[in-house]
RNA sequence: UCCUCGGUAGCUCAAUUGGCAGAGCGAGUGGCUGUUAACCACUAGGUUGGGGGUUCAAGUCCCUCCCGAGGAGCCA
């Protein structure tokens, strides 16, 4: 028997087939009754007759429960009654397993719930459509960089020091040492970008911080390109063209699942550059002016981000940033010694920063009085300054979150739906 | 860590001033040949998050602990 997937049903019309799937729902009527089967590439009904199977096939669909794994077998046929247009006549079903009470219901569940049993939640359909949408973004990402000669060069995991020396992270013991999990693969991509030119990681990252909004997670993945000989301004325009690049694939290649979704897919059909590029400076002028009272000096807080972005009609990317709140390794700029050569990109609709980088300090003695500005240890940062005394030169790069990205491309209110298993500070499980 | 809100059947929720613990869905049984979260009838299902207190009487009021959600800070 020839065993198809539902997702290429269109080839297989009047022909007998056999699909292997699990059971979503079913609804009957005495003497005919109608399965709705899923196998993870889509939804398609299959119709039993009684006069068309053997009594005991006809009788055992009394036993299947939701999600009971299953194959029917029969004639694919093109039918308006059906959803996605077509179902099957089913001539004989096959029972794997009969499924447990199932705990996820069609109807509605709260999110505390849903997450606990977050292993099966991943089965339903909109999870089912972001999980393809969150594969079509990764993808995205690795196929741009590697695209424009990017060469992927993975980071460690373990550290021995915090990476900016900022965020709490997670402690772990290291044979008789104490290891950070890796926050940021920047550092270590500075040293990559010297040898390749262009260079990028693509790795899970940690937070310790104990953040409890719809932003945040412990534990998240991270894209980060690192350009050697690239500016504050080549670092912009890479940005930009990246995440073009993204949304516009995601629309073409996920029409189906950004439906699923419910997303309304005008306001991603605008992504494409150039973005609105603002000074930090201009961006505290353009806050107050709109009524949203802001001190020159402070980090933007989320409230602060999201009335920013929606002056915009796209991505906005907001630039030099004061060198006092930014990490040690910010190159300042020249014509302003307060200014660090920052940039994040803050995306629309309220889903605050997507993007942070920058260009990075390159001369050895300002990056060794920044370091011991922040009280770090040079010793520990030996490796990091040798960058600067062997062929130093000016280079850039930034760090994108895959699931602030996620959320924002499918139109999520919370990240926690953009990872398969999230984690966060009151969740390690399931 | 701080602020706010919440925890009642497997799930989603109701329960008037403190006065008999309820519904829908799911599950079980029966019915129905075109259903679209199918429908109709019946049945089972409860230590109201834990502990303590006030009261003739507590899901409801008080104390305390646990768990969760939203936000702040921090950040992608």
């Amino acid at each position: 028997m020839n065993k198809v997937y539902i997702d290429k049903l269109s080839g297989h019309v009047n022909k007998e087939v056999q699909i292997n799937g699990w059971l979503y729902n079913s609804r009957s009527s005495g003497k005919i009754a109608f399965l709705m089967v899923r196998d993870g590439s889509g939804i398609i009904q299959g119709v039993v007759s009684k006069s068309d199977v053997s009594e005991e096939v006809f009788t055992s669909i009394g036993d299947l429960t939701q999600e009971s794994s299953l194959s029917i077998i029969g004639k694919i046929v093109e039918d308006s009654r059906s959803e996605s247009g077509y179902e099957m006549h089913v001539s004989d079903i096959i029972i794997h397993q009969i499924a447990d009470e199932y705990p996820i219901s069609l109807k509605e569940h709260g999110t505390s719930f849903l997450m606990d049993n977050r292993h099966l939640w991943v089965r339903s359909k909109k999870q089912n459509a972001i999980l393809r949408i969150r594969h079509t973004i990764i993808k995205a990402c690795r196929d741009f960089l590697d695209n424009n000669d990017f060469i992927l060069v993975d980071t460690p995991i373990f550290t021995p020091t915090s990476c900016e020396g900022t965020s709490n992270l997670f402690e772990t013991d290291y044979f008789g040492r104490v290891a950070y999990l890796a926050q940021s693969g920047q550092l270590y991509s500075e040293a990559t970008a010297v040898s390749l030119g262009r260079v990028y990681c693509f790795g899970p990252t940690f937070r310790a911080e104990k953040s409890k909004t719809r932003r945040h997670l412990t534990e998240f993945w991270m894209v980060e390109p690192e350009v050697a000989y690239a500016d504050l301004n080549d670092n912009m325009e890479l940005a930009e063209r990246f995440v073009a690049y993204i949304v516009e694939r995601v629309l073409e290649i996920r029409k189906e699942e950004l439906k699923i979704i419910d997303r309304d897919t005008s306001k991603l059909e605008n992504v494409v550059p150039p973005f609105p590029r603002i000074s930090y400076t201009d961006a505290v002028e353009k806050l107050n002016s709109s009524g949203h009272k802001f001190e020159w000096g402070d980090d933007f807080g989320g409230e602060d981000e999201t009335v920013l972005a929606e002056l915009f009609d796209k991505p906005v990317l907001v630039h030099r940033y004061p060198a006092a709140i930014k990490a040690f390794y910010m190159k300042r700029d020249e014509n302003d010694e307060k200014l660090a050569l920052g940039v994040d990109m803050l995306a629309p609709e309220g889903y605050g920063e997507i993007i942070g980088g920058g260009q990075r300090e390159d001369d050895y003695d300002t990056i060794l009085k920044r370091l011991k500005e922040h009280k770090l240890s040079e010793k520990d940062f030996k490796w990091y300054l040798d960058l600067r005394r062997y062929g130093s030169v000016p280079h850039s790069g930034f760090g994108m979150g895959i699931e602030r990205a996620v959320a924002w491309i499918c139109g999520l209110k919370h990240i926690r739906e953009t990872i398969p298993f999230p984690r966060t500070t009151h969740r390690l499980e399931p």
